[in-house]
DNA sequence: CCCAATTTGTTCGTATGTATC
DNA sequence: TGATACATACGAACAAATTGG
């Protein structure tokens, strides 16, 4: 947090220096410390920085490269090529367009896979259902602008939302797949949040490289009359989005 | 999220096997998936599981035990230690001591510094005052049952909350410093929510190990009137701490 | 008490990756 | 661009402790 003269990376540990300092610049990138300039500083500054050889500082920077987030010229420097984060509010009722439609053009939500299947004892407990109940269980990707934002694991009670699957990849937006399966509005129960590394499965799907942390959240909706119609685990790149709780 | 047979690990990405297999186990841990038996599965299906030599499975199980999460026991297996995940509520009350009071016996908050510094744009825009108007900033840290669970900086405006890190030093608890402050109540604005690999600094502070995650939450108090009395950076560990909003 | 199976602990050697100079 | 030092990862053993017949 404090901004400090000599920035320390630890040795050896299991992480290497060099992707340590890539994600210490990532960071910096998404905080808008280089906002002035729109440059990373000259890698010689950096070296010394973090007290390391010059080599490892263009280790990191070519990751970061590899990422999209810099673009290094020679003889001019380090240019910073992309730098938003995106704000996705949380509250009673929390919709995954609404909430991001003003701070993107495109969004789109893409259905990567569905399934019937026995409820295990977790989901079971978190819809109260019996265990081994049937539900559907979606696959989703959202984009934004191109760039993918989330994916999630959604789970629904059957026989009640049967279909809900096409409906979802028809029209891209969960609010509007509940709609064509009778449900015109829901809220959100509660969200639990925690961070985690991803599986490389995820940050497959979420264009990221290995380094990079998930925000995770676990959403329970349920239906004006307080039946629980939705079970949804959402993993989020943290560099590029931040969650917000308004009272 | 996917339960598969197949545990991917990537290579060569800058971190190292053991470790990101060591995040993978203490996940699992955390998330109760060898609750039955209370052991960790033999080095050898571990292995195997992973795709990885018995060594690498070794090394991640050493930095476990070297975080006091399992102990291993010659001829007999890997036994878990601790496994407990601290839930911490979100909402427009929000306490630190009322909301994890019934999940720990022991809680502490302890002062690591103070400081009187004029506001930076970012700490004025947040706690809308004049730029360079003089503000307290509070290093602190927080203990539950002797274990670290979050270290926060915080800043007050001054002069309304002169004497603020003193009181906060004898009670160990804002909301207490708050009322010897001549403040009896105070709401809970807004929560940013996001995640970081957290510096050298702040790791040391909440006893962890390098490659660990940080959740960050950006809190604003306002008091009963609307103005505001605190902006809060927190910093939790993400294996040990999960955030709840309910709505 | 002994034996076999299981599981962790230890020690070689070898190859590759990481970081400095 | 090498050269060097150390960390990481694998493979093949074998030793030591525990468990259950």
């Amino acid at each position: 947090m404090t901004v400090t003269a000599a920035k320390t990376v630890s040795r050896q540990n299991g992480v290497a220096l060099w992707r340590q300092i890539a994600d210490r610049i990532r960071a910096s990138i998404s905080a808008g410390d280089f906002d002035g300039s729109g440059m990373v500083p000259p890698e010689t500054v950096l070296a010394s920085q973090f007290g390391v050889n010059r080599h490892t500082v263009r280790s990191a920077l070519a990751a970061l490269g590899q990422e999209g987030i810099v673009r290094a010229v020679q003889g001019r420097g380090t240019m910073i090529e992309r730098r938003q984060r995106l704000n996705f509010p949380i509250s009673k009722r929390t919709r995954f367009t609404a909430g991001i439609g003003d701070q993107a053009r495109d969004l789109q939500g893409l259905l990567l896979s569905s399934h019937v299947e026995p409820a295990g004892p977790d989901i079971a407990r978190r819809l109260q259902l019996e265990t081994n109940a049937p539900v559907m269980r979606i696959e989703g990707l959202r984009k934004a602008d191109n760039r993918p934002v989330s994916v999630s694991t959604s789970w629904f009670p059957l026989p009640r939302f049967t279909g809900i699957d096409d409906a979802y990849r028809h029209t891209g937006s969960i609010t509007q797949a509940f709609s064509l399966c009778g449900l015109s509005d829901y809220v959100r129960v509660s969200t639990e949040i925690t961070a985690i590394h991803g599986d490389p499965e995820d940050m497959l799907a979420l264009e990221l490289s290995p380094g990079a942390i998930l925000l995770v959240t676990s959403a329970l909706n349920a239906d004006p009359d307080g039946r629980l119609v939705q079970y949804a685990v959402t993993r989020f790149p943290a560099d590029r989005v931040q969650l917000t709780v308004n009272s």
